[in-house]
DNA sequence: CACATTCTTTAGTGATCGCTGTAAAATCAA
DNA sequence: TTGATTTTACAGCGATCACTAAAGAATGTG
C-alpha cells in the first residue's frame, strides 16, 4: 500500500465536503437531507460523493463519527476532565446549553434529532443512533457507579435512575435548543438540572 | 344543512381509519409515513383516503389534534386538576412516565417526536409541532406564574427557567421511552425531576 | 323504474428518491 | 508520447413519493 497518487486529482477538498454535509444532517436530518441537496451543498456530482464517500448511508455514518469526535466530544471530556463527578456532570450539562445554542451551527445534537422519525428502509439508521445514546446513558451510569464508589455519592444512590435522568434532561435541552430555547434559558435549565445531585451532607 | 345520507355509504370506520392513521404516525413519524403505508393499515384505497380527510397534511392535522384530546390530554388535566400545584407537575410527569412506555401503544409523544427531521418541503409541520410545543411551555410557565402568585412557589423563583426545565424533562422522558427506557426508569426519572421544586422551607 | 349523489376501484400522473453506466478529462509512470 | 489510473460531467436507471382522472358500484329520492 504505497501513499502516491495517481490517475486524476480529486477536485474538491473532501474535508470540507464533509463538513458540509455535517450541517445539512444535523438541520434535516438523514431522511430530509437527499442526494441532490448533498451534491448541491458540497459542490460536486453525485458520482463524486459515491467515489469518495461510498453511498449515503456510509456518508452517514461518517459524519457522525466525526460528529462524535468534535462538536460532541465535551460530554466524554467534561465527565473525565472533572475530577469531582458533580462538578463533571454540571460542567456537562453547562457545555450542552452554549452547545446546543451556538448560532455557528444547526441548534441541538445531531446523534439525538437527525433520526427519530423512521421508515421501515432507514431503521438500521434509528438504530444505530439509538444505541449511540444507550451507550451514553450507560457511560452515565458507570461514571456514576463509579463515583458511588469513591463516596462522591450516598451509599444507597439510584445510579441507573440517574444516568436516565441526566441522559433524559440533555435530549430535552437538545430538543428546546431546536425549538428556540436561549443559551441563558439552557443554562438556567442545566442549573436547576444538578440539584437533584444526593448531597452526603444536609 | 341536513344530516341526511344520500349517496354510496362509506364502506369503513372513519373513527377507526383515524386511529390506524394515528398509530403508524405516532410510530414512524410525518414524513416516515407513506400514503402506501396509510392506505394499507386502514384497508382502504388512496382516492378513499383524500375524500375522507383531504390530504396527507390535513389528515396528519386532525392525527395531532385528536391526539392531544385524548393520549395527550394528561397533561392539561393534571395541571388542572390538582389544587397543589408541586403535586400538579408531580403528577403530569408521573403519568408520562406511564403514559410513554404504554405497550398499548407506540412510545413517547407524537407531538414531540413525530416531526423532528424537517426537509424543506415539510417545514410547516415542524413549525407546527413546535408552536403546538411552545405553547406547552407558556402552559407550564402560566401555571407556575400562578403558583408563585399564590405563595406556592417563593417570590424569587425563576418561572421560565422553570417551564422550559419541566418541558425538556418531559421530550427527555418521551425520547428515552422511544429508546426503550422501562415505566420504573421513568417514574424514578419523573419523581427526581421534582426535587428542583423550591420549598419555602428547609 | 330513472336519476342524482357519493364512494369505490383501477390505473396512472409528474416529481423526486437513491444510485449508476458511460465516456471524456486529468493526472502519474514508463 | 503512450498507457494505466482515477475523477469528472452528463444522462438516465427503476422505485417510490403524494396525489388524481375516470368509470363502475351502491345508496337515497323522485
Amino acid at each position: 500500500m504505497t501513499t502516491t497518487k495517481r490517475g486524476r486529482p480529486r477536485s474538491f477538498d473532501r474535508e470540507t465536503a464533509l463538513v458540509q454535509a455535517t450541517l445539512l444532517f444535523w438541520q434535516h436530518g438523514y431522511e430530509g437531507t437527499s442526494i441532490s441537496d448533498l451534491t448541491a451543498a458540497m459542490g460536486i456530482s453525485p458520482p463524486s460523493l459515491y467515489a469518495a464517500f461510498g453511498d449515503k448511508r456510509a456518508l452517514f455514518t461518517e459524519v457522525v463519527d466525526r460528529y462524535g469526535s468534535t462538536f460532541g466530544a465535551f460530554m466524554d471530556s467534561a465527565l473525565a476532565q472533572e475530577s469531582d463527578p458533580r462538578a463533571g456532570f454540571a460542567r456537562m450539562l453547562d457545555e450542552a446549553a452554549v452547545s446546543y445554542t451556538d448560532p455557528r451551527h444547526p441548534a441541538g445534537c445531531l446523534v439525538i434529532s437527525a433520526a427519530t422519525n423512521y421508515s421501515p428502509q432507514t431503521a438500521d439508521v434509528e438504530q444505530d443512533l439509538r444505541a449511540r445514546r444507550r451507550a451514553n446513558v450507560r457511560s452515565f451510569e458507570a461514571r456514576l457507579q463509579d463515583a458511588r464508589a469513591r463516596r462522591a455519592l450516598p451509599e444507597g444512590a439510584d445510579t441507573r435512575a440517574l444516568a436516565v435522568y441526566f441522559a433524559a434532561v440533555v435530549q430535552g435541552m437538545s430538543q428546546q435548543a431546536r425549538d428556540g430555547a436561549t443559551t441563558q434559558e439552557l443554562r438556567r435549565v442545566a442549573e436547576l438540572a444538578m440539584m437533584v445531585w444526593p448531597e452526603p451532607s444536609c
